[in-house]
DNA sequence: ATTCAATATGCAACTTGTTGCATATTGAAT
DNA sequence: ATTCAATATGCAACAAGTTGCATATTGAAT
């Protein structure tokens, strides 16, 4: 349950379409949300449904028509509402780590191979919101709407650094084991 | 896809009834991965369907049956390709980051209040994370299978000291736009 | 001319995960 | 005596997420 709500945030401050939803959750707010397009539409269609959303159609001339989507007053108190209902940590799902549980069955450079894969894509992922912080938000002082945002990407930085850090101890641990010269 | 080869992990050092395992994913192995003994018996049934699993149902005298199951040859084999294969790192979907992006809507108080629940929960994780690595884990040396597995500890230690350090930062932040002294 | 990427939406089938319920026994606690 | 926790398994319904496909247009590239 978090996919609503991440539509309702993305729309509480602007009228966006589906296809313009898809965008957003391929950058900013797929950072820590992810969607295909196939469970946006189908969810901005549940929303309307609820009441929680309008849609204005916009025809276009030669293109398929755009639906512009924008809170109700009842989407909107919806969003409120759900922002003082306390929620959980999420919970850990990753392949990575079941692979090093069960690491005795292969030999340690398939998991060093592995995790350096996994590196340099952590590496390019922190380069990337390292750029959105510096283009975006370097300003000394942000006012409260920015500042909020601003501690979802600082959440980003920490986490892949520290997830860089604990993968250089482990690829000089797992190196102790293996035969070839690293 | 990450069950499966979860309870093949778990199931390939020593036979294990659905029970067991449900147990397992409370501690060690729920630390990466969860489920729910719904999901755990599902997926038994279709691993051993496949011929991955034996099943050595162990009538016992006053309670209900013990299924235990064991890898076949097929099984384990299946587990030792899989972690040769690459696979992604997980998708983040976290509840707490949406608020924050929609951190405008409500109060710095509430988005707070929310923080410090969770850095309650995280600091009570960390510390069986610690405690487990002083345990079992703290001699000099470990050989390469118990090497494999304290790096998945490692991975939640660092993981959960990031965050709170991150918290930190965040509640430092919020509190700057906060009416009430903290 | 044809292919390809971008724009823009959506259905259908499938897999995975969650929630609620159901059964049956033992032993300890109230 | 009865409740409660632990042991031990499972079904059914639903919600959420994934994968594959389908449609239709424009403009740029080959």
């Amino acid at each position: 349950m978090g996919l609503p709500q991440a539509l309702l945030a993305a729309l509480s401050t602007e009228a966006l379409s589906g296809y313009d939803l898809t965008r957003r959750f391929d950058g900013s707010l797929g950072y820590f949300w992810q969607a295909s397009h196939q469970q946006i539409y189908r969810e901005l269609a549940k929303l309307t449904d609820k009441g929680l959303l309008n849609v204005n159609t916009q025809a276009q001339a030669k293109r398929p028509d755009r639906k512009l989507y924008t809170l109700t007053n009842a989407g909107h108190q919806a969003l409120k509402d759900w922002l003082t209902v306390s929620v959980q940590p999420p919970q850990l799902r990753d392949d990575l780590l079941v692979k090093l549980y069960a690491g005795r069955w292969t030999e340690p450079e398939t998991l060093i191979k592995e995790l350096k894969a996994h590196q340099a894509q952590r590496q390019q992922k922190l380069a990337i919101y390292q750029e959105i912080a510096r283009q975006y938000f370097s300003a000394a002082t942000l006012p409260y709407a920015e500042a909020c945002i601003k501690l979802t990407l600082d959440y980003g930085i920490t986490y892949e650094q520290a997830w860089l850090q604990w993968c250089d101890q482990a690829l000089a641990k797992l190196s102790e084991f293996s035969d070839s010269p690293p």
